[in-house]
DNA sequence: CTTCTGACA
DNA sequence: TGTCAGTA
């Protein structure tokens, strides 16, 4: 399930070819461009070159014009959506430290040890996990 | 022949 | 958005 987002992601087609896909002229994808809904790679030739991702996107951006957004709300939604997928990648990337662990395991068994306050303070004072 | 940037009767 | 110009 991977290989298959690769090749989703490869640009490789040429604006003509995208025109024909989404029926959107030429004017229109680049606008979309500008203002930084879509962002194809660039060929060596300076040719924009497009992945299936971003065909996926442009047939979105339509989507989206015909229920009335415009650009600046299309723009919102994809910030967003950015917004939070950095965010739980943050989390999910983030190990715990060596401190960390340390730290949980020694309240976790001191709460279910059943020491006393005393016994408590002493334990948190002498450990060394 | 296709695409690019810039501009606007 | 369309379209024309002058390039690459």
């Amino acid at each position: 399930m991977k290989e298959k987002e690769l090749r989703r992601s490869l640009a490789v087609l040429p604006i003509g070819t995208v025109m024909k896909l989404t029926n959107l002229s030429a004017r229109q994808i680049r606008y979309y461009e500008e203002q930084q809904l879509v962002m194809p790679k660039r060929s060596e030739g300076n040719r924009r070159m497009y992945s299936l991702n971003d065909i996926d996107r442009l047939l979105e951006i339509k989507d989206f014009l015909d229920e009335g957004i415009n650009m600046a709300g299309i723009k919102h939604i994809y910030d967003e959506k950015e917004r939070k997928l950095a965010e739980k990648q943050a989390k999910l990337e983030k190990p715990l430290t060596d401190k960390d662990v340390r730290r949980i395991l020694r309240d976790e068994f001191i709460a279910v040890s059943g020491l006393s306050k005393q016994d408590e303070f002493s334990f948190k004072h002498n450990n060394n996990f």
